[in-house]
DNA sequence: ACAAGAGTGGACTATAGAGTCCAGTAAGAT
DNA sequence: ATCTTACTGGACTCTATAGTCCACTCTTGT
């Protein structure tokens, strides 16, 4: 059985697929920690022990690899969101998401911002292709709020004239700006204040 | 307190202080557009009209160049906002500063976001230094908008124990948002609704 | 006036980093 | 069984870019 390269028409087999995650996989924990300039190719073969023709093999160039790294990282965040966000309906639900985001952000006091964040602003000029990618992603993350917000409309936690749409939107910027203070100063705080205030609009909504 | 060189105990002739302030805005509106890690010095050369040797007399290197491109684009921003809200006491004059950044940034669909923002995710975690000029610079606009609020309290539109300083956080927290959902989705809608929600909550506390 | 040091010009070096090549090995198709 | 193609290893090239050097010219203080 021959697994197929998403890519483009060559075939992909089970060992090759798994060099290929590797990298990848290698690419955005460095990209994270170190920017996605401040990463070179080399950093990323002595970190996933692979060799140069290998990842010339798999992709083009850097900035092939780059977009497979956004694609990754979407796919991390995405899934880590279904799962938080997936069966919350309740606006204390809301706030336990809160505190999971600002827990696990303040582990680091605030370093390296948002995974998805970090690289929007390092590619979105430089790399349309991916700035579409990201634009998409963020999109998707969205539409789980907007989920959420419609579930707490339908259970009468938000006025029936309550535009989701928008309140995702503004709930996303607070968290996004949040990430990017916090990962300023080097503080969690910013970032957990801006989603309180995102929330408590919320709560204002709610209650109005 | 200056990250620049300007004060290192040499002497600077007015002739020096010009060449350096041109290598400086050419660097500042070069990365702006390019990114400071897709901005070279010899871009900065071209740009500015300047040899090598005067870059190094003026700077130590690349890092040195960037700080020196932090405090000048703190400096812009920071007239600009002085200007903008320096007077502002009420709600209305807080949503035509609102309506200016929007439009401002609707000239370039959002692209380059907001020139600090950016400049704080490119550098936040490559150089302490420059990190904590733009979390000081961050501070002093949050300051101009804790300012507002205050004379807003003062003035009956925010009940007496509003918390001005949290209430800015969150306004900056939207604003950062909102410059990078604009940039990554070269659109400059989302900026305006992450800046509406969290004026709106602004509204909420005032008629609550 | 003139010494000292700020400022300038641009050729030069060093090297990090992207990208190439080719010889060889593993693995799927028939 | 063997043919084809995916895959691997690593040495190699090339160039963009940071950074050096030195000879020269202004500016300023005394």
């Amino acid at each position: 059985m021959t697994i197929s390269d998403s890519q483009d028409g060559r075939r992909l087999t089970a060992r090759g697929a798994r060099t290929r995650a590797r990298i990848v996989a290698a690419a955005a924990d460095l990209m994270y920690v170190q920017g996605v300039g401040g990463t070179t190719l080399d950093d990323v073969l002595a970190a996933s022990g692979v060799s140069k023709s290998q990842l010339y093999h798999h992709f083009e160039g850097k900035d092939a690899l780059v977009r497979a790294v956004v694609d990754l990282v979407g796919e991390r965040v995405l899934d880590r969101e279904r799962d938080a966000l997936g069966r919350v309906s309740t606006l204390r639900g809301l706030r336990r998401w809160r505190d999971a985001l600002v827990r696990n952000n303040a582990l680091r006091h605030g370093a390296y911002g948002c995974a998805l964040g970090a690289l929007a602003s390092a590619v979105a000029d430089q790399d349309d292709l991916a700035r579409k990618a990201l634009a998409n992603l963020f999109t998707e993350w969205q539409e789980l709020l907007t989920d959420v917000l419609r579930r707490l409309r339908d259970a009468g936690e938000l006025p029936p004239d309550a535009s989701v749409e928008r309140l995702a939107t503004g709930l996303m910027g607070a968290l996004q700006g949040g990430y990017l203070l916090a990962q300023t100063a080097h503080d969690v705080t910013p970032m957990a204040t801006s989603l309180d205030m995102a929330l408590a609009y919320l709560e204002s909504v709610s209650a109005g």
